[in-house]
RNA sequence: GGGCCGCUAGCUCAGUAGGUAGAGCACCGCCCUUUUAAGGCGGGUGUGGUUGGUUCGAAUCCAACGCGGCUCACCA
């Protein structure tokens, strides 16, 4: 932070002359009437004679962003939240003023008011008749043609990243289109947002590794939680039919183009329903987001089209294995499913079950085929501790996976509400624990003391709400959409 | 964590038989009242990621480390 190089120092002097005119180079409030965009559209049918016989004033307060000065008068952009428009500094209107221009770097942020006119290239400009200076920039911003490119600056300083890249703004702020269409949509649907513990004495709900913190008053280890799910499922024992939480979730994780340490989570639940609702209610969601958000059902996302347009099909899991050429005889024998999958270059840990195989051998053969939305269904119970059997099939729990663009983007089950069973899985939970998967979930007693209460039939869902902006966004890296993606210290 | 690639001016990038670095934009000075990659004249502003090594001499060759990207592993 130290670099204060030659462009800073001519900064400050130029801060420290302004101050010598009497102009505070750090200013104070300043109620603009109007915005870039909003001019450009409202005056955007307007001629230049029409501008001529009725006068038009505005004023805006934004940041300059490029600047072409011919002494006596200049040209310059100044850019707010919604965009850019042209200004226009002239001495005859200015006065002594101009000269402050000399003073004015780009980057600087600026409060004007002024009268709208066209150029000789027709460009809708603001003739300034008067501004005030209400920030010095003391840095200078990239330049105006490459920007800012490189991705690790990008990132660590995503302040200058949304100055200069407009694409950037746009995906961030179409992700907060996407979370409020979200809100929205479950609101209008009798949902009621929620907010349990972030940290959490019993990490659970999903089957990840947990971060680890401290409370020192209560001389007691917390989690960051994985998952809100078993305090949502405590809020249906308590009465709530339909409620959500949209928050964060904390991962002790690898970092990649897909994972991010921390990452938002949409968990819905719904008593009274089953999986099979769950399907059709997350076709109508997302397809009410995307035609809210991006006005289509027809998206790009890297070099193919995605088409959004339900149904999308439902396949349970084996049949999923099947149609790829897994042969059906061995869903059952592990010792042959292994050597298939090792056959087929997967490796494969020797204490792994066979239900682990298959998901294995799922995710290599299966999902990056599911480009367009799929739902995959009907999962082996080993890996679904928190789900309700499937009445027909003891071994296969009610639950769905949707994928979209080879990604998962939702998880969703019938929830089991069985004490007894919940109890049993937890301990089978345990015993793979001891037996070293990390990831195995922990016993919660009084997740289970709740469910000895009396939890209705619900159905349950998690959307990975950074996955599903991606997907809409054409975004191929989840730090694309994540304004302060986690990186390691910059030395 | 493994593999591969990258790191040179504020930004985007050049620059190998090894001879202490260059372009555009930005910036500084002067000129210019309709420009928009404004233009004209003049000016290079640098800890070459860091630390060592080889060498008379290193941005360049070697090693270690740091950060980033891609990829594999793990997951959502």
């Amino acid at each position: 932070m130290k670099d204060i190089n030659e462009l800073i120092e001519q900064r400050i002097k130029k801060l420290e002359e302004l101050r010598q005119f009497g102009i505070e180079p750090f200013g104070g409030p300043f109620y603009a009437q109007d915005h870039a965009s909003d001019i450009l559209n409202k005056f955007g049918a307007y001629s230049k004679e029409n501008l001529e016989t009725n006068p038009s004033t505005c004023s805006l307060a934004g940041r300059i962003i490029s600047m072409r000065d011919f002494g006596k008068a200049a040209f310059a952009h100044i850019q707010d939240i919604t965009g850019k428009i042209q200004i226009y500094f002239k001495r005859e209107i200015l006065g002594e003023k101009q000269k402050l221009l000399k003073k004015l770097d780009i980057g600087d942020i600026i409060g004007l008011r002024g009268r709208l006119f066209r150029t000789k290239t027709n460009e809708l400009t603001v003739e300034v008749e008067d501004f005030v200076l209400l920030t010095k920039s003391l840095r200078p911003l990239p330049e105006k043609w490459h920007g800012l490119r490189d991705i690790e600056t990008r990132y660590r300083q995503r302040y200058v990243d949304l100055i200069v890249n407009p694409d950037v703004r746009k995906t961030f702020m179409k992700r907060g289109a996407i979370i409020k269409a979200i809100r929205d949509f479950l609101e209008t649907n009798g949902f009621i947002e929620v907010e349990t513990p972030m940290m959490q004495q019993i990490p659970g709900g999903a089957t990840a590794k947990p971060f680890k913190t401290h409370h020192i008053a209560l001389g007691i280890d917390l989690y960051l939680r994985i998952a809100p799910e078993l305090f949502l499922k405590r809020l249906l024992v308590g009465g709530y039919e339909r409620v959500y939480e949209l928050n964060r979730n904390f991962r002790n994780e690898g970092i990649s183009t897909k994972h991010n340490p921390e990452f938002t989570m949409l968990e819905f639940y719904v008593a009274y329903r089953d999986y099979n609702f769950l399907m059709s209610f997350t076709e109508e969601l997302i397809t009410y987001v995307a035609n809210k958000t991006i006005g289509t059902l027809k998206i790009p996302y890297g070099d193919t089209m995605i088409d959004l347009t339900p149904p999308w099909p439902r396949i349970p899991m084996f049949d999923a294995l099947i149609q790829n050429n897994f042969p059906s005889e061995i869903l059952n024998d592990r010792e042959k499913a292994k050597i298939w999958a090792e056959e087929h270059g997967i490796e494969i840990k020797d204490s792994v079950s066979l239900s682990k195989i298959l998901d294995e051998i799922f995710k290599e053969i299966v999902e990056p085929q599911l480009i367009q939305p799929t739902f995959i269904t009907d999962y082996p119970i080993e890996l679904s501790p928190l789900a309700k059997r499937k009445s027909q099939d003891s071994n296969l729990v009610e639950r769905f996976e949707l994928f979209i663009a080879s990604q998962e983007i939702a998880n969703a089950f019938s929830e089991l509400n069985d004490p007894i069973d919940q109890r049993e899985r937890f301990l089978k939970q345990i015993e793979e624990k001891n037996i070293g998967d990390e990831e195995a979930q922990n016993m919660d007693e009084d997740f289970i003391r709740a469910l000895e209460y009396g939890m209705p039939p619900a159905a349950g869902e998690g959307i990975g709400i950074d996955r599903l902006v991606m997907v809409l966004s054409n975004s191929q890296s989840i730090r694309d959409v994540i304004l302060f993606p986690q990186l390691k210290p910059e030395q």
